[in-house]
Order: C-alpha cells, then structure tokens, then sequence
DNA sequence: AAGTGGTCTAGACCACCTC
DNA sequence: AGGTGGTCTAGACCACTTC
C-alpha cells in the first residue's frame, strides 16, 4: 500500500496560539500596555515546551504587535503616529514665516532635536550625481517626540553654495536653513521625496531604539530652486511606527 | 522605550552571527540570490547547537535580508523595486490619454489584475465620513509584476454616483475608473494619500506571498472633484520590497 | 525570593528538495 | 539517499524586574 493520504497541512502549533493572541490583540480583547499570557503560563495553558511558547510570542514581536520586557513580561504594543504632511508643510509660508517646519508636524507635542553634527565631507557618488558637486556639507541630526527618538536625517548642501554662511552654524535661525538658503537667492521651489519602506540596519535600530518588527520608512528629498539647481539632499530615516504621512496633489 | 543603560555587555553568540553574515551581504561580498552558510554550516564552523545557528539566520530573514528555502537552503534576497510617481502618475494627461495608469508605472515590466472583486457593500465608519454616504460599490483586485503580486487594492465609490455605469463593470474601458468618473461630470482633481508602513497580517503575507521581513506599505488615497465632492476612497497595500514611491511638489 | 524573558545545549521526527 | 530547513521536547544557567 504505497498510497500515502493526502498532506492535509495543519498549522503548527505555535502559529495557531499566536494566531489566537493576534486575534485577541486586533480585536481589542487585549488594550494597548495590556501584559499577554508570558511563556509559563502558555506552557501551562497549551502543554507545550518552553521553546514554543517562546515561538509563538516571537511572531507577534517580530510583527510588531507586542513588545517583550525583560523580567516582566510580553506587552501589547502602543501605536501613536505623528501626521507629516509631504506637500503642506514644505509651503513657502511655513518657513518664511520664521516658523520651524516641525512646528507643522509635531503640533501640541514636545519636540527636541538632538546629536547634531555639521561636517564637510567628499560627496558620495549618489550625492556627488544629484548635486552635481563633489564637496558637501552636511547637517545630521535626530528629532525625538515625547522624549522619543522618531527620526533621523542627514542634509546635504553643495559646499561652494553654502561655506561660511548660516546654513552650517549649529543655529540655523529663523525659518531655518530654507530662510538661509532664501537669502542666499537660492530658494527652494521644487521637492522631490524618494520613499522606501524596509526594516531596519542594527545602526538605525539603535539610534532610534526601535523594538523588533518596527520598519523603518526612508525619504530621500531633493530640493530644486526655481531655476532647477539642487540645493539641498536630505536623507531621512522614520520610525514607521510613529508616522503617518500625508501627501497632497492635483490631476 | 529607549535602550537602558547598556550594561558593557558582550553581544550574544547568534547575535555575533548574524553581524557577520550581515556584513557580507551588505557589502557585497554575497550576491543577490547567492547561498548562505547552512544550520550545519554554522554548526560546525562557530561550534554552537542547532537552535543557535537557527537563531542567527532568523535575525536576517525577519530582516528581510535572506529568504529560507526548505529542503534547500537560505538565501540572500532580491530587491527589485517598481518606481511609482505619486502626483505625477495622476496627471490628467495619463488616464485622458486613454491609457491605464498602470502603464506608468511598470514600464515595460509584464503586468497583470488578479482577483477582481466588484460588490455593492455598506460603507465602513471611516469610509462613511470620508465620502459621505451609507452605500458604496468596491472594486477590490490584486496587481502583479513579472507574474509575482505586488499590491492589493479597494475603491470604494459612492454608490448613487457609480449605480449602473462601467465604474462598477469588470471592464471599465479606456483610461479606467477616473476616465469614467469623467464622463458622468465628475472628474478627479484633487488628491490627497495618507501613507503608514508597518509589518503584514496574516491575511496580508498571504495573497501579497510575503516572505517574512517584509514591511507593506499601507495608502489611502482619496480623490475630489474640482469642486470639492469626494468620489474615491481608495485602500492600497504595498509589497514595500517591491516599490519605491515617488512625490513631487512645490513649496 | 520568585517570576520573567534571554541565551544555549542536545537531542528527536518531519517534509521537502536535490542528486 | 542524504542534506536542508521546520517543528518540538526537556533540560540548563543567566540577567533582570517585581514584590
């Protein structure tokens, strides 16, 4: 009898308990903060080893629908994003203004800039090609909400356009380096933002202290004036988890 | 929460793994759909049990880095992103053009709909409020390049505009949907996205056939007429392996 | 002190792919 | 047939949090 049945495929157990848990979470059975059944009490609960119990709880952290604390226990996960309006809030008005451009994303909330770093550097072979120059400065910097690193970003700016002006003093004044560049006749008139979304490198991980099954979301922007010169390339890493963006436009 | 005070503790043995098999990827040392070193591989080289060597390649497969293979190996993994304009594809000239908008973006890619669904439904809480109405035709399909899914789409329409017509056909006919939502006097002409990236559900992972690692790209996009009336509410979700988005604006 | 998650070992059986 | 990844068990020691 070499017929053999047919492979009826169950799911293996650890995806059923966890699939039971994301059930509760997205049914809202579980609330944010809320502490999920730790591993012993799945053993106890399921009769399995630890080693499952552990796997069933990593697929839900690798999905980023809960957050495991050491000693404590597996947490459901808190989402709350910030709203980042692509086309808005690069209009002229804000910055003219004397407004910083974070005031239009993080309204009400606290907001903070932090490890920032102005260097001149040779440009990458990418940078060199869309500034059309080989020296560079560069602005990196990190912007934290709630006391929360959200993003990171690192400004380019072709190094002849910009040496010895505002645009590479710590304090950019006013507007910031839009203003700047502004005074410099150089205003930014047209943008292009680039956006890819993929986890992320063990660097950004850290730097934005994003727990397991967060992506992050890369924006490359390009900043053109009137007269089509680049003046600006601005690499930008989100905490996906604490954006939404919004982008507006015409047919 | 930020990283407590790290205790100068050493990196875990899987942890030290995966940074190098990491590092060889990311420089280039291993290519694109090249083999990485096995269970056994790692076993023998780096003397650890089998749970350990597993571990470490767990950590660049939910990366997104490398995809496992049963009964063959793991694998680095191809990234092979379609480029698709957020205002420029919108342009009236393209679907006035007669043409599909696809056509823009997948250029010269093969491409293809799946799983066309058209239902008359009663509308969500959400979509209600956006487009004001109790009642909605769906269109909900599934895009593919090269023969792989890519995206998954539902339009939702308000269902006194649409009763009757081809927008509510499986053929809509020359320049699609907003061609025909001309023809009845309601043309798009403005429209806003709202864009979030987060890990796929299970539902997700299916149709999108995900490996794990991958982040969707989640959009909605909503088109008005001229004179404000919304006609479209549009969910997408993304493979974010599979694109790279792009916005143009003024400032 | 007790409980939690983090790391690791040493086995086992299975389904699947490749040769 | 032999190698690969997928699932699972039954232990162990550790660091950390909570009480």
């Amino acid at each position: 009898m070499t017929e053999s049945a047919p492979v009826h495929h169950e799911l293996p157990i650890y995806r059923r308990i966890a699939d039971r848990l994301r059930d509760k979470i997205l049914s809202g059975d579980l609330h944010d903060g809320d502490r999920l059944p730790g591993e012993n009490a799945l053993m106890a609960e399921y009769g399995v080893a630890r080693a499952t119990a552990r796997q069933a709880l990593a697929v839900l952290i690798n999905e980023g629908l809960a957050v495991p604390r050491r000693g404590s226990g597996v947490y459901v996960r808190l989402f709350r994003p910030i709203r980042r309006h692509g086309s808005r809030r690069l209009a002229r008005e804000q910055w003219t203004a004397g407004r910083a451009i974070w005031d239009t994303d993080a309204h009400g909330r606290a907001y903070a800039v932090d490890q920032v770093q102005i260097e001149r550097e040779a440009a990458s072979e990418e940078v060199a090609r869309v500034l059309d120059t080989g020296e560079v400065w560069v602005r990196r910097r990190r912007y934290l909400v709630d006391d929360r690193p959200v993003q990171l970003a690192a400004s380019h700016f072709p190094a002849d356009l910009v040496e010895g002006t505002a645009v590479v003093l710590p304090d950019t004044g006013p507007g910031g380096v839009y203003a700047r560049l502004g005074d410099l006749g150089h205003s930014p008139a047209h943008f292009t933002e680039e956006l890819r979304a993929r986890m992320p490198h063990p660097r950004e991980t850290d730097l934005l202290g994003l727990p397991a099954g967060t992506p992050i979301i890369a924006i490359i922007r390009t900043a053109y004036t009137a007269e089509g010169r680049p003046v600006e390339y601005n690499e930008m890493v989100l905490d996906a988890a604490s954006y939404v963006l919004q982008y507006d436009f015409d047919a």
